[in-house]
DNA sequence: CATGATTTAATGACGCATCAACAATCTGGT
DNA sequence: ACCAGATTGTTGATGCGTCATTAAATCATG
């Protein structure tokens, strides 16, 4: 086996930094939207591209693949918010296998009012500490990363 | 109240990079360690400074400041890890509040095992694809993001 | 059309993370 | 010495996220 390549000790410091501020990001955004709106991050993860949609409505596949989630987290996700009313399972016409996910008025006024506190929050925390060139710059870095993630990081193939 | 600050589409789209990104890379993370070495990235995340302490034992207290963790959280993943012998506890004699927390040997092999294929996959997926200035930049960012975080993104206070 | 592979969604089990509540102990000022 | 307040750790409840499994519907191909 190749010998290990260890990470030195400043890679190690940001990769620990990494790793707390992903959790205290995610921390910061429960807080808020629970303390002010009653509702998760993951709850507002769905309402957000939910709101957006013609009539409120999306196939739970399609909702998915916005979001970036798979099914089954989908799912769990979709009965949590139905059980508080904030959606609706409905059946897909063209598709016997699909769902349909509803908005319900609920669901949109709590959207509706916890959007501007989140964007406040999001844009406080994340944005607001960097200025512009550096968002541009932070977001390549972002997408790089992320790139090669999807691809497991992969070595060239053959 | 003050009009919303919303977010620009090209901050929504970097927001939502990140947001998949955060959980993309835990996944990995969880993923490589759970099928090399039968270890979640929690319980990496506590052995690690485990085995590099004075004897391989810490007082919690210590242990959860060394990784930024609360209280409850440390006492669930060391319950968890203390089921499956990876850790033990034991009383702390300067202070019967304390709990020492003890690496067992079989957490000392499962950690040495697991640390090379660890840092290779963070190397892989997080260092990789940056140059080494752009780690630096990065870095500066992260930090930059974190204080903001811990301090809430405070405004200037009065 | 028949049939096997694929897509879509739901579910139960389990580990992780947070919160609220509690209990025990220590500390500092009087 | 005392006691109020802070520190340390544990516990139970609940929500989140992943995995493995299941079931139904659709698609592709012969």
């Amino acid at each position: 086996m190749p010998e290990p390549r260890w990470l030195a000790p400043h890679e190690a410091e940001i990769w620990s930094t990494y790793r707390r501020l992903s959790r205290e990001l995610q921390r910061a955004q429960d807080q808020q939207l629970q303390r002010d709106s009653g509702i998760s991050a993951a709850d507002y993860a769905l309402l957000a591209p939910l709101s957006e949609s013609e009539g409120g409505v999306l196939r739970a596949r399609d909702l998915g693949a916005e979001v970036g989630w798979e099914r089954s987290r989908l799912s769990h996700q979709i009965s949590r918010m139905e059980k508080r009313g904030l959606v609706a399972r409905e059946a897909c016409e063209d598709d016997a296998r699909g769902a349909m996910v509803r908005l319900t008025e609920k669901g949109r006024e709590t959207i509706e009012a916890a959007a501007p506190g989140h964007a406040e929050t999001v844009r406080r925390l994340f944005f607001d500490p960097l200025n512009p060139d550096e968002v541009g710059t932070l977001g390549m870095f972002l997408k790089r990363i992320m790139a090669a993630v999807e691809g497991r990081g992969e070595s060239p193939a053959p």
